[in-house]
DNA sequence: ATTTTTTTATTGAACGTTCAATCAATAAAA
DNA sequence: TTTTATTGATTGAACGTTCAATAAAAAAAT
C-alpha cells in the first residue's frame, strides 16, 4: 500500500522489528526473512531502506546507543544540584532506564557487544559510547579524589553496571531494575566514603 | 597417518582449534572448514568426534567451564587461613587466571555467554557455573555478615567481576588482570569495611 | 621376518539446505 | 500518467553433514 514518506515509518518499523526477532531466537538465526516477518513487510525492503543485512544491524545498534544516551542526558538535566554525587547518581539511574532493561533492548545490546568484538564498524560505535562512559565518570570522580583514583572509581563503577547488565541480560527472568540500581548506587557511595567524603546519598531506593 | 588412540589427541586440537578461530573471526564465522584448517584436518573429522558442530561447540564450552573451576580450586586449596576474605580472594584470582583471561578463551567465553541465550544447552552450562559462583560467595559473605547483606554482596562481587570480564574481552588489547584484579580487591575489601561499620558512610576508612 | 588380514583414522567430493541480495513486475497514490 | 512503494520468485554463494574410498598401523598368519 505505497503513499509517500513510508521511509521514517518503515526504517522504525524494521529496527524495532530487529530488535524483536533477536530477542525471540538471537543475532545467528535473525534472518532477513524473520525479521521482516515481523514488520508485517517483504525481506526485500530491508535492502531498499539499509542497503542489506548490515546495514539495518548497524541501525539498531544506533538506535539502541542513541536510546541509551538520551536516558541519561533526561536525568541529568533534571538534576537540581550539580554535585558529582549527583552528576554520578544520573548516570546509574540512565543506564537502567526501563526502555533499556526490557527484554528486547537488552538482548540486542548484548549480542552486538559479542558481534562486534569482530565487526569494525560495530566495534567503532561500542569505543564510542564506552570512551564517553568512562570520560564523565572519570571526570566527576576527579572533582572530590585524586586523579589516579577517580580513574579506578570510573573503571571499577563502570565494570559494576556493564556486569549487572550482563548478568540481566542472562537471566531468564530479566534484569531487575530496582535491585541492580540499589547495587550500584550502595557501590557508589563505597567509593565516595572510602575516598573520606563523608557526603551520604540522598537518594531514595524503591 | 591412522595410529590407534587419536581421539583425545584430536578431541583437544579441535578444541583449542574453536577457541582460535573464534578469536579470529567470531563464532559466526568459525566455520567447520575453517575449524579443521587451524588444526591442520578435514571437515569431516569434526562430525566424527563430536557428532557435529553443535557437539564440538559443547565441548569447547565445557573445556573452558572446567578450566575455571580448576583455575578456583588450585588457589583455594592452596589457602592457609580458611577466613571467608581468604577464600573469596581465591575465587577473584581464579576468575583472573592466566590461561581464562588470555584472548582466545575470553573471547570464546563472551561468544557463548551471548549464544547461551538461546541456546538450551549453554544456557544450562551456563546457568549451573553462574550458581555455582554465587553460591560460593554467598556462603562466605554470610560467615562475616547478615544473610540478606551478604547476598547483595554476593551479587555484587559477581557483577564486579563478570564486568571486568567484559570490558576485558571488548578492550582490544585485552584485559588487564593485574588492574582487574586489583579493582576486585579493593572493591572487596570496602564490602568487608562497609560491613563493619554502620551503614551510612559516616565514617572514613582507609 | 615377511606377508596377509583386520582395524582404525581420515579424507574430500557430493548433496541438500539456507540465506542475503537482486530485480522485473505490480499496485497504489499523486 | 507519472511517481513512489512494495513484492516475491530467482540466483548464486556458503554452509554442515554424509559416506564411499583410502591409507596407515596393528594384528594375525605364514
Amino acid at each position: 500500500m505505497p503513499k509517500v514518506g513510508m521511509e521514517p515509518i518503515r526504517r522504525q518499523q524494521l529496527i524495532n522489528a530487529t530488535m524483536a526477532a533477536i530477542d525471540e531466537v538471537g543475532l545467528a538465526e535473525a534472518t532477513v526473512m524473520r525479521i521482516a516477518r515481523h514488520a508485517g513487510v517483504s525481506a526485500g525492503i530491508i535492502s531498499h531502506y539499509f542497503c542489506g543485512k548490515d546495514g539495518l544491524l548497524e541501525a539498531t545498534m544506533r538506535q539502541i546507543l542513541t536510546d541509551l544516551t538520551e536516558a541519561v542526558a533526561v536525568r541529568r538535566h533534571a538534576l537540581e544540584d550539580d554535585s558529582p554525587r549527583a552528576y554520578i547518581g544520573a548516570i546509574i539511574e540512565g543506564n537502567f532506564d526501563r526502555t533499556q532493561v526490557t527484554g528486547p533492548a537488552a538482548k540486542t545490546w548484548l549480542a552486538f557487544w559479542a558481534s562486534s568484538m569482530h565487526k569494525p564498524m560495530l566495534q567503532r560505535l561500542q569505543n564510542v559510547n564506552d570512551r564517553r562512559l568512562y570520560s564523565n565518570l572519570c571526570h566527576q570522580f576527579k572533582r572530590v579524589m585524586p586523579h589516579a583514583e577517580a580513574r579506578n572509581a570510573a573503571r571499577g563503577l563502570a565494570a559494576m553496571i556493564d556486569g549487572l547488565w550482563l548478568r540481566g541480560a542472562l537471566t531468564p527472568e530479566g534484569l531487575n531494575a530496582v535491585e541492580a540500581r540499589h547495587l550500584a548506587h550502595n557501590y557508589l557511595d563505597q567509593l565516595f566514603a572510602h575516598h573520606g567524603c563523608t557526603k551520604k546519598a540522598s537518594h531514595v531506593y524503591r
